[in-house]
DNA sequence: ATGGCAGGGGAGCCCTGA
């Protein structure tokens, strides 16, 4: 079974793209953020013209997940627990079932900047959320995949130039010191775990001509809980959608499990 | 972080993102 992630970056400016990548990749499974769509606006028949069933968690014009999969889904849950009061649609989970059954989680971690400040404090919230379910997720012990943007660079290696983003949200000390309290409660990071070498990245901002200098960075991400972690096979980035025409500023990341 | 950005909303340009 093959569970890819993706950053598409607005859904109606992606289609043609997020097509193309669905046929010539083929995964079982693909959990997407930052739809920027409504449930009702978001463009499922072609999807599901592909041979994939379509849940979305959107919401007006920014963030929104969704997951596509082409094998049947159970108990779909939208939003991150822990706060009635959150209302961004960055969360959603359901259960595949396969050979084995496996609980996917999408997620797209709040970005933090500026930091510090009040959005920042929202990311180091929303994270604590994230523990709390991650928690639950091993006390589960099926088979658990949190995948998604999480905009985190965990390591000085995941960035081309580690010292320019020293003070950002998404490297600042306190936003990885986050990141190690839910990996290190026992999670297998899927592209450190196989490919540990430095300079693999999942972004290239649109500016300055990021891609074609390779400045890049990897805050894309799939954590499984040891039962998942067995299962894994393969995993990898797809960098040449980012050569793409009209493309993300996020590639996709996927791991093949034996499920 | 930037060399010259992209998407959404909505109708002129601001907000947001990374």
């Amino acid at each position: 079974m093959k569970i890819a992630t993706y950053n598409i970056n607005g859904i109606k400016a992606r289609l043609p793209a997020l097509l193309d990548w669905l046929t010539e990749t083929q995964p079982d499974i693909a959990l997407l953020q930052e739809i920027k769509s409504v449930d009702e606006g978001f463009p499922r028949e072609q999807i599901e013209d592909l041979g994939y069933s379509v849940e979305t968690h959107g919401q007006k014009g920014f963030n929104g997940v969704a997951i596509l999969s082409r094998l049947p889904l159970e108990d779909v849950v939208r939003g991150l627990p822990g706060d009635e009061t959150d209302e961004q649609a960055r969360w959603i989970e359901a259960t595949v079932v396969g050979e084995t059954a496996i609980r996917l989680c999408g997620l797209y971690l709040p970005n933090g900047n500026p930091a510090p400040g009040p959005k920042y404090d929202y990311k180091l919230a929303w994270m604590q959320r994230l523990k709390a379910r991650a928690i639950e997720l091993l006390a589960d012990e099926m088979p658990a995949l949190m995948a998604g943007d999480y905009n985190i660079i965990p390591q000085p290696e995941d960035a081309a130039r580690a010292d320019a983003w020293r003070e950002d949200a998404l490297f600042r000390m306190e936003s990885r010191t986050a990141w190690r309290r839910i990996l290190h409660l026992g999670f297998t990071e899927a592209i450190r775990a196989r490919h540990p070498q430095p300079g693999l990245y999942s972004f290239w901002d649109y500016q300055a001509g990021a891609y074609d200098r390779n400045d890049g960075i990897r805050i894309d991400h799939v954590l499984m809980t040891p039962q998942c972690a067995d299962l894994m096979t393969a995993c990898d980035i797809d960098a040449e959608y980012r050569a793409r025409d009209k493309p993300s500023d996020h590639v996709p990341v996927w791991v093949e499990l034996v499920a």
